[in-house]
DNA sequence: TCACCAAACTTCAGATTGGC
DNA sequence: GCCAATCTGAAGTTTGGTGA
């Protein structure tokens, strides 16, 4: 299903990265602009000068770019590199009450809890039950077919399971979805050689009742697809059968 | 209803601190 | 004094919350 249309895109070719925030851009016609790039992480894989890039266009008189990059060409099929827009398809999906998202309950995006922890998407069952899910950006590709996260040490990520935790600890559920932006992979894995620590991270959260949930999308023109769920492959823990059976509960 | 503010995202560069 | 480790601020945009 379509579940984040792109609107009107301009392409162009990947010149440099010059910052954090701003990426140089060639258009069609030859003409050099600088367009704002909403991913601040590694971009492992992405940052290849030469590539097609996709870039949305806004009238927002405000803004200082009115270019946003969306997606990167890659091994030959679209990436999302636009780290917002999963939060956006996770919350278009939750309310179309598609797997892994909890079949009903009240659904809040951006839900602020403890002390100064923000969850991605907060769903509470007619029963009061309630439901904590993060979403993470996953586009980097190690091995043909096989998604992995994280692309780099990532210190907030591992907060977050503990986080989440701590959740299951309290007596709600709590589940990672791992929103894949790329559609030529078939399993994911756990970057763990990249972030020990987030893989024991990992291991305490899945011990501790944490769902988790790898989602392939497929990046076009159009939008975002979302293709479904995939096997999450770890090598120490069957993940990919605690996944199945507590995804099909 | 509108305007403003804070938080989130992640990494790098520069500043600061501690040990030798 | 030098080096390594640690800490802090900044970068642009979006979004939710709050107050007028």
């Amino acid at each position: 299903m379509l579940a984040y249309p792109f609107g009107p895109l301009v392409e162009g070719t990947w010149v440099e990265r010059r910052k954090r925030f701003m990426l140089d851009v060639a258009l069609p016609d030859g003409t050099m602009i600088t367009a704002h790039c909403p991913n601040t992480g590694a971009m492992t894989g992405l940052t290849n000068p030469g590539a097609r890039v996709l870039l949305s266009v806004s009238d927002n008189p405000k803004r200082r770019y009115r270019h946003t990059l969306e997606a990167v060409e890659a091994d030959g099929v679209w990436v999302g590199a636009n780290t917002q827009n999963p939060n956006r398809v996770a919350l278009a999906l939750a309310r179309a009450r598609v797997a892994p998202f909890p079949a009903a309950g009240e659904i809040r995006p951006e839900v602020k809890y403890g002390k100064a922890e923000r969850i991605d998407i907060l769903v509470t069952g007619e029963d009061g039950r309630r439901t904590f899910i993060e979403i993470k950006n996953v586009h980097m590709l190690e091995r043909p077919g096989e998604a992995s996260f994280p692309d780099c040490v990532t210190a907030r990520g591992a907060k977050h399971l503990g986080a989440l935790a701590d959740v299951v600890a309290a007596g709600d559920d709590a589940l990672t979805v791992f929103l894949i932006q790329r559609g030529d992979c078939d399993v994911f894995r756990l970057a763990r050689h990249i972030d020990t620590a987030y893989g024991e991270g990992f291991d305490r959260a899945l011990a501790a009742g944490v769902r988790f949930a790898a989602l392939r999308c497929s990046i076009s023109p159009e939008g975002i697809h979302a293709d479904g769920l995939i096997p999450i492959l770890d090598g120490m823990t069957d993940v990919q059968l605690s996944q199945a059976a507590r995804v099909a509960a």
